[in-house]
DNA sequence: CTATCGCTAGAGCGATCTATCAAGAACGAT
DNA sequence: ATCGTTCTTGATAGATCGCTCTAGCGATAG
């Protein structure tokens, strides 16, 4: 059970993971087979059935939770580290920002075009874009209820910023700007900070 | 040239691009085959071919920007028929939210899931988003101009109106409620009605 | 009536998709 | 050394994909 070398290239499942995430993130759910997976994951095309009985579908389910569990610690630690949490707003916009146009505007939302791909025609797949995003509205509401806020200041708060975020994650990418993410960025920061000054 | 009947149903082609917008919104474009839209349209498959030579790409083109001035005149008929903007805006979101429920939460934004799914992997149709967006872009900051708001405001309020817009319908969608969408609503209406309170 | 042309109609092509299967390699336990 | 388990490996099945092609229908003009 190589759950995980500490040295040289990581297990066959991890990479087939990690293929899939970049993929689907960047070409969708439906627009990334299988064998193209397992040609950029350097893994034999059976053992996508080995480690993933359940086939695509399964191995979706996985790369959903685990590139969201991923960049629900991205956001938190940006809202750790910085001195205020609308400081820590506009870092991850930023840093949202400068990763979009490092990767040519391919890598923004880790799961959002596959949510939109499944969410009217694969129900578990569904369920699992709507547990990610469950869990990264428990977090920013942690976070902003931490900073002061109410619970549901905090909890409309971070639903806004999500909101915002994605949306602006579309426009971004078809636009091949940064504008939207800088305006929204700010919009969002505004926002906070109206929310967090007046409790 | 068949161009409109004044009565029955629709021509072929009019059908074709009705049948592709709705699946390619709810389902994306990968994930939607020429098969099933000629199916939906009770039309002919060679008509496809006829009329779009370009094959499904040109389809899409053109679903594109069908539906995409469709929602445009949607949001200018909201701002236009409301007392003020901030009503406006809140109106747009209430509805889009109505919309959505009343489809099983299929029907958002038509051109997002497509958006997101070309971006990186099909320049032509990318460039078609993008021309939507400006247009919508476009509609937004003439609209909130004309409401008192300087150029500049007026952009970036439309922006990020039309970020959490987006946003809001990736989370509905996949959550299956509408909360996103009124938060992102009342988020919007209220930086608009900060930024038309100080010009 | 005949010729023309826009459109209908679907069989079929090569390619690609997901998924299955059987056999072999690697490795630890006894 | 032998067994058992885990993982690797790719050939292949069966369905579906976008697309091409030819044949025929129906209305209109000469």
């Amino acid at each position: 059970m190589n759950a995980g070398p500490a040295t040289g290239r990581p297990s066959t499942k991890e990479r087939i993971v990690t293929a899939g995430a970049e993929l689907f993130r960047r070409q969708g759910y439906t627009g990334t087979g299988l064998k193209q997976i397992v040609a950029e994951a350097e893994a034999p095309f059976g053992s996508v059935y080995h480690f993933f009985p359940g086939g695509k579908e399964q191995l979706g389910a996985e790369v959903v939770r685990t590139s969201g569990a991923a960049y629900g610690r991205l956001f938190t630690a940006a809202m750790e580290t910085a001195p205020d949490p609308v400081t820590g707003v506009r870092d991850f916009f930023t840093g949202a920002a400068h990763t979009l146009v490092e990767t040519g505007y391919a890598d923004a939302c880790p799961i959002a075009t596959l949510a939109l791909e499944v969410a009217s025609t694969n129900e578990p797949l569904r369920q699992a874009t709507a547990e990610v995003f469950t869990g990264w509205i428990a977090l920013g509401t942690a976070a902003f209820a931490k900073a002061g806020a109410g619970e549901r200041e905090a909890r409309e708060l971070t639903i806004a910023l999500l909101s915002a975020l994605e949306g602006a994650f579309v426009l971004a990418r078809a636009l091949r700007s940064t504008e939207p993410l800088e305006v929204a960025g700010e919009s969002v920061a505004a926002r906070a900070s109206a929310l967090l000054a007046a409790p």
